[in-house]
DNA sequence: ATCGTTTTTGTCCGTATTTACGAAAACGTA
DNA sequence: TACGTTTTCGTAAATACGGACAAAAACGAT
């Protein structure tokens, strides 16, 4: 695995972390790329840190800090469908009307929880303020 | 912003990690997922970690622990180029023939490191192997 | 019966990203 | 001269992704 290909510590022992991952097949940096990849899943994780919230709720707090428009509600259904689905969120509906659903960390989204304080942490250095300020071209 | 838009610890200070963010503007998870998002910026960021490789030898790399197919040159190119435009990667061509071009994290590519880190720890406990097991579905 | 609220979904469409293919530069070697 | 190696780039095709819009369910309130 790209992480831990190393001949200088044994086989299977990452040197970032100093763990064990002879068990493990798929890349981690990968497996997070497709998990919570594309432009909404790791923002509703940020929102949902510290408590429940309902659909709209989510909405709203993803426009504070993202940069630019609101999510669209078909979007954000679909985003909160497919993270339900892969256990990041539990999805508590109430029975009553109007109808209300509550949308909450699972532990497959606390777990990771460690990676996005890492992130915060970093951005806390504002180095990514700085590298978005000239948007990078494509093409 | 979404990440210290409580009102628990006092204006601007990440739940997460307790850090004063109140000079921060925009949200590092949605940050992160603009500079490092893409299907290969993290992996390659994985495979330079210890050490700088050469443009194929990154090619390669790749191939381990990703589900599937190489990269194509095209691409890699590409991903090489805006990555060190952004300042994660530095470049060093050598002038022998054939052309020799080494790619290696630069200051900004180490401040990362952190993060895949708790990827990594993330990954060591399998749950990203189980949570791909059954690919998920879209639309 | 009609309206209003909240959440979810179907369908179509445009853009963004990825891929395939080919060509170029730059020089040692056969 | 023709060839091989490594890296980069132009272009067009394919695919993935996000957005717009309308509609549905569910039921109390008017």
């Amino acid at each position: 695995m790209a992480l831990d290909d190393d001949t200088h510590r044994g086989p299977g022992v990452s040197l970032l972390t100093g763990l064990d991952m002879s068990h493990i097949t798929l890349c981690p940096a990968i497996a997070f790329n497709k998990i919570v990849g594309g432009r909404y899943k790791l923002h509703i994780l940020c929102v949902l840190h510290r408590g429940p919230l309902r659909f709209g709720e989510i909405g709203r707090s993803l426009v504070k800090g993202g940069l630019g428009k609101p999510i669209t509600p078909r979007i954000l259904s679909r985003e909160l469908k497919d993270m339900t689905e892969l256990g990041l969120l539990d999805r508590k509906e109430y029975p009553v009307v109007p109808k209300k659903v509550e949308y909450s960390l699972a532990p497959r989204g606390k777990a990771l929880l460690p990676i996005l304080s890492e992130i915060v942490r970093w951005g806390a250095t504002g180095v990514h303020e700085e590298m978005l300020e000239v948007p990078q071209s494509r093409h």
